[in-house]
DNA sequence: TATTGTTATACTCTATAACTATA
DNA sequence: TATAGTTATAGAGTATAACAATA
């Protein structure tokens, strides 16, 4: 209890899913503005702080790698990636942003961020710091599950 | 603050973002189980109190109307939904579940509701509340600002 | 042989444009 | 003409299976 105004109780698994829905939609909506897809902002945003090979995009994406060929094709084909041949291993592959990719992908995140704002700012501070921690830490509750690196910072 | 144990703190935003990736990987991954894919199972669930047209479909799922017919041709071979004449407007076609579409919904839903339930069984009852009531303010504050039935409950 | 990545293929999902049929 | 829906087409995204190259 306890928080802002008249939202209708769904439970907490409607609201969750419901919550899921709505800020896939707004993402999809700033990728959009970039001619981008929602899986390309993901890639962008992975990359942001890592070069990995193809082999740990598909497991950091969940994909097939072959999957991730094509994402990788598409993307490096607009200039946003670029594929390097690993020093160490040479069978290897390792794939990092351009400065289009990570402008880009800036572009995308500031958006989101300004619509969470947005969406948030009828909270208290307290309000949010509580929406923040208790996201984070079902987060980290599915990543303790499953095999995830928390660190992913997913968003763009 | 206030809340259990030891999540790395993002932000808000990407706390939100991660949350809803994290979701939306559990509901696909009981999607599959059915074999159905994400928006498939979205189908599902808005036909679960409904019986939209084609019209509605695509503006329930902010689609095309090209895409909904794609999408329920699909369905409807998998013996998932049913067109029916609508019989007020005999140019609009409503859409409404089978039964084995009713079942398949339950089971994702169901599925799903078991993931959520564990991923927050670390929380208290407060704190699950609070989560709840703190999701659906954002919903509905997105609703707010764009055209959204907040009624969706989109999950399964 | 095992691992990394690509290619070939097939299917789902999506939008745009052109079409039919009802109103 | 305007609205509801479908069809044709093109492209992105995805997985499976088969392949090449490195280890």
């Amino acid at each position: 209890m306890s928080v802002a105004g008249e939202s209708p109780d769904l439970g907490i698994v409607d609201a969750l899913a419901q919550l899921s829905f709505v800020l896939q939609a707004t993402l999809s909506r700033h990728a959009a503005g970039q001619d981008l897809s929602i899986i390309q902002t993901r890639l962008l945003g992975i990359l942001r702080d890592r070069e990995p090979t193809m082999q740990e995009l598909a497991r950091l994406l969940e994909l097939d790698k072959s999957s991730i060929t094509g994402l990788v094709d598409r993307a490096e084909k607009r200039g946003l990636v670029q594929r390097t041949p690993s020093t160490d291993d040479r069978h290897a592959i390792r794939v990092k942003l351009t400065p289009l990719g990570r402008r880009t992908g800036l572009v995308i995140r500031t958006g989101f961020q300004a619509d969470v704002a947005e969406a948030t700012k009828d909270l208290s501070d307290t309000e949010k710091s509580d929406l923040s921690t208790l996201a984070s830490t079902v987060v980290s509750a599915y990543a303790a599950k499953r095999g995830y690196t928390t660190s992913t910072k997913n968003s763009s």
